[in-house]
DNA sequence: AAATGTAATTATGAATTCATAATTAAGTCA
DNA sequence: TGACTTAATTATGAATTCATAATTACATTT
């Protein structure tokens, strides 16, 4: 351990990038709609330069769209972008399973079974919120037990990417006790240290999610 | 055939992110190097607006880093971001080359059959250049043709990135007789469009060449 | 001469200003 | 009334300006 972390204030951009992306995953700012400049610099207190610098960030994370002349607008979460995107996840996730069955040590495997565990409580309760919340934290768990930065921030971009989506359908019972089915099948794999294995259910998992994804999709724009 | 292009006069910060990016590619801008705003200004004739959105961009894709007012540095391609790196191209490729087989036409086929031509008759002509530019293009074929954008993207990225590193090594001939084999294999399963096995010779490629790449940096540190 | 403290210089973060492209509003004519 | 012009307004891209942090140059002390 070193003496000291490094100083770490962050500028008004940065900030601003992290700002106004949660916004956008959070569903204030609606997609399609234009983000005048104005407005935002208006909310956060700044002036239009930090801002910009923030939106031309966004926009090369896929947030933003910007037109020449013509501002910023969110950009759609588009069925095609969803189904790009999950196969890219599924893999990623694939890999993240095979690595950090080596990476981790038993004390982090204890760690995320405790989130198991606590996963599971919130299925029992009927808890929809809490079990969102635990299933992230084990995923993020497991993605950085990894122990690879680029596969990481990659995922981090892409996860929020589709998260943006989950407004639109909502978790059917059965696809719920499917994913925990396949929970424990992940932590079985984890426990025996099965790298292929875990990386195989990890990718399935997600192609699963993606599938029903879809049919709750279809199922919207039918009903 | 669309009567004219989309006009496509790109914003001054589009344009330097390019052309930045580009110079940080072929190592005119060196690892560690500090960037000072100014000599750059001078060296594209533009305000230190558009270049310093530019390099919250460059930044955010990892080719500088910048400290709080302390400006911007060209990142180092370190060892550990190269072993990061690789494995999540190969899966990327893996996924590409299932796709692929999938997507593309019997034309498209026929055309990487082509540059799979080309890049033999550069093996041939002990031509490297000719041969890593035919190698890039098939590899860039096969990416678009698994037609999923966010891949794509993603994998335009990171192969930038790990682009930074070919100064530092050079291809031996053995990686290169096995490398020219490998290509074969794949170009089997593409001709049989059997996805599997054309994902997994690609993503062994890539993790073959990822290991003579180290070869060759461990044996240039050594010497 | 080396180390420390201080002033001058430079570079950067951010605000402001300016020129121009888009958009909106108003006006004109059929 | 409704399509088409044209003027006014607004928003954006980029340059400039300003305040301050960081660096460098210099002086002082031992």
């Amino acid at each position: 351990m070193s003496l000291a972390e490094t100083i770490n204030r962050p500028t008004l951009h940065q900030e601003l990038v992290d700002r106004i992306r949660n916004l956008v995953i959070e569903d204030k700012l609606k997609p399609g709609e234009k983000v005048p400049e104005k407005d935002l610099c208006e909310a956060f207190g700044v002036s239009r330069t930090p801002l910009r610098e923030a939106l031309k960030v966004l926009a090369s994370e896929g947030f933003v769209i910007l037109q020449a002349n013509r501002g910023a607008r969110v950009t759609h979460v588009t069925r095609q972008e969803l189904a790009d995107t999950f196969p890219v996840i599924a893999r990623l996730e694939q890999l993240a399973g095979e690595l950090a069955c080596v990476q981790l040590s038993d004390v982090d495997i204890a760690q995320i079974e405790d989130r198991h565990r606590a996963m599971l409580a919130a299925y029992s309760a009927n808890d929809r919120p809490a079990y969102f919340q635990a299933n992230q934290n084990i995923h993020q768990a497991l993605i950085q037990g990894a122990q690879n930065k680029i596969l990481e921030d990659h995922h981090k971009l892409l996860a929020a990417r589709i998260q943006r989506a989950r407004f639109m359908v909502n978790l059917s019972n059965d696809r719920w006790a499917a994913a925990i089915s396949e929970h424990e099948t992940m932590m079985t794999h984890l426990r025996a240290r099965d790298a292929a294995q875990l990386g195989l259910t990890m990718k399935a998992h997600i192609e699963n999610k993606f599938a029903a994804f879809m049919q709750g999709i279809d199922a919207q724009s039918d009903g």
